[in-house]
DNA sequence: CAAGTTAATTTAATTAATTAACATATAGTA
DNA sequence: TACTATATGTTAATTAATTAAATTAACTTG
């Protein structure tokens, strides 16, 4: 329970302004004063503050309005970076990023499955190693590593609860990095460090609530309310991808029947394709996948549906009404004002994304939530990592 | 944005120190601050300030714990009353607390239908201008008026946007009773005053996040996270009737297929039960229906499976499946830590409430979610009044 | 009844925002 | 070119609140 203390006081105002600079700057004291309703000698010490910790710096100076010229700041972004991992069930991604989320450095590294926890976390030692050894320069400035996995992920305690697709529990990861690096260590799961990616950098910009819909072999979601992510009373929330739509259908690998996932996730749509496929239905698919069936993937019936494939652009289409009546059940639920689409599937782009809108649009309730905001990831294959990397900026931007 | 200032500072330590006197009450100075971490002059110099307020007041001295003995403080509860409006579908219900909950007046008013927006104000003023009458006494004590009703209340301006069971809309409470009454005005969406209630008065207290489904002619869910409400967007977060649980199944009045309320609100059950007795189906019913199928409720349901009447119970047993399926998307997607079940059909009590919960500890997906508390609320028919007076008392006890 | 302990208050110091006054820089204008 | 108005930003004094230290109060225990 946070009490007002003067430290709390200042360190609220200090994330005020900081944050102002990130999302309005370059912008002057002055105009950040009248933004905030903090007085301008407030503003002039923390800024002062600021740039003595090499967060911000003085840019150049701005249009006098009539009076004197404004003094504009800007985040220094190369003062500080931040190494990012998507330790994903295939492979590692590794990325360094500055204040501004710019990408120094990214790189991947397949995994060799099945793979043990100590093996896992000696992989992520090394990748992140190989990061230091590279950027000796820029060492000191690095502020801390994130981690983003897939499963169940204790966030508190910085522990991997449950990974399924590595079949690994309970990986001390913070402990283990920290320990080794001497770095500050967040660890989150991979939907919601995206969510937090997408509203630092991508898509979710802007918005007071944003969720993250991933879209891959699995369905997942991370909220994120106000600039914090949601994680609920034991880091669940936002598991989509189970969420009972079809009574009457399918068994899923979790035990129960018609979870979204077996109806929209890229596997579903994969074995939709290879049934039709398989009897005879017309499609350039046939030919793509070189006649053997076990090649047609979510990727490919995206490939094929660009190029006109009636029957990938079905089944692609099939798959988006029945991810957008997920996400109606979403919208009834949590009433975001924006949602963003990403992940494997997404790749598909517009032929998904029109066929979720089109059924958001038909079966909402309100005329407001019909209109609900969806919008498509725009960070690509280095979403996750990005996520990770947010997961320490959020912090350093936030009340200490 | 709110920024730091002195004023914010300690209106902040005030409602930590109230809301501790609300829930550890009755409790010392020295204690809080202890509790707290706030310092004794502080706490000293606050409490001051509430019981000149008239808030708060000194009890009787504690047990000495080897020393001077300590001043309890406790809620003043009799310095304020607030006054809760229940404006159903169906009747007005009015309730008069004081700052504990304790129920001082509670009458109902049946409602003559169809009702015009007019002929509703109309009403709500009558029904409190008489409850000013007959508490002349108190009325200066009197510190506002909550309203609770269905449909999606615009909770900043005080508008009922759309209340579907009476066919109004844009009705400006807020406005008219505050210009009448001259007191503050709370307006709300009834399942989420009702959550609020339970968090307040209810099954909801001690959890951090809390979410009350209301079990009715409809369904619908208030969601209460680290004490606020959370309203979404557009104010219609929490609307799990229309989520959809079985895309093959029956059309709902909203024209989309399969949404939980057409499985398990009180319509659904009793038409089920109809059914069932139509085709001969052997049952305690039939006798209580007086042979007339039209007098089948989900009342009556509940009253023949108290009796032990096989169909009505497997009937409920099922609807509790139903709502089951539809609380485990909820818990996929909030985890809360708590889930309160209310309304007409939870008056079917342990059958319901057995089948729901036997669902979850099945379908959850992690073993924490499977054990999610689930309880039935415990305020009866006063549950949506009550909601609407916590309205007014959660902005008095919170940060100003 | 003295010593020790807990509770609560008083006083002084400290923190950080705010207010008021001032310095600086520029545009517009006479 | 000098003057005025205005916007930007800083400095010094003031204020509001917490915090630390000291004090008073009240009680228990040996």
């Amino acid at each position: 329970m946070q009490r007002g203390t003067f430290q709390f006081m200042k360190s609220l105002n200090r994330s005020i302004i900081l944050n102002r600079i990130r999302l309005e700057g370059p912008i002057s004291r002055a105009q950040i004063a009248k933004d905030t309703k903090l007085t301008p000698p407030t503003v002039s010490s923390i800024v002062k503050e600021l740039i003595d910790s090499g967060l911000i710096k003085e840019s150049i100076q701005g249009e006098s309005q009539g009076g004197r010229k404004p003094t504009m700041l800007v985040i220094n972004e190369k003062s500080f970076y931040v190494i990012g991992l998507d330790a994903g069930p295939k492979d590692i991604k590794t990325i360094l990023t500055d204040l501004n989320g710019g990408v120094h450095h990214f790189s991947e590294k397949a995994l060799s499955l099945p793979v043990t926890a100590d093996e896992l976390l000696k992989m992520m030692k090394s990748e992140i190693q190989g990061l230091l050894d590279q950027y000796k320069e820029e060492e000191d400035k690095i502020i801390g590593i994130g981690v983003a996995m897939h499963g169940v992920v204790d966030v508190d305690r910085g522990i991997s609860l449950y990974a399924p697709n590595l079949d690994l529990r309970n990986i001390p990861i913070k402990e283990e990095l920290e320990t080794t690096f001497n770095l500050p260590v967040k660890v989150e799961n991979d939907a919601k460090a995206i969510a937090l990616g997408e509203v630092w950098f991508g898509s979710g910009s802007g918005a007071a609530s944003v969720v993250a819909v991933n879209v891959g072999s699995g369905i997942g979601a991370g909220i994120v309310i106000n600039g914090q992510l949601f994680h609920g009373e034991h880091f669940i929330a936002g598991e989509i991808g189970h969420m009972t739509i079809d009574i009457g259908g399918k068994q899923c690998s979790c035990g129960n029947y018609g979870c979204l996932q077996t109806l929209a996730a890229g596997p579903a749509i994969a074995e939709k394709a290879k049934k039709e496929v398989a009897i005879g239905k017309e499609s350039r698919l046939t030919e793509l996948s070189g006649g053997n069936l076990e090649n047609i993937s979510g990727r490919l019936i995206h490939k094929a549906a660009m190029e006109g494939d009636q029957l990938s652009r079905d089944i692609l289409h099939s798959a988006g009404i029945y991810l957008g009546i997920g996400l109606i059940n979403l919208i009834h639920l949590l009433n975001p004002e924006r949602i963003i689409i990403g992940g494997g599937v997404a790749n598909a782009g517009e032929i998904l994304l029109d066929a979720v809108k089109e059924t958001i649009a038909k079966m909402a309730l309100t005329e407001r939530a019909k209109q609900t905001d969806i919008r498509l990831s725009g960070l690509g294959n280095k979403a996750t990592a990005i996520g990770a990397v947010s997961l320490l900026l959020s912090e350093l931007f936030s009340i200490q």
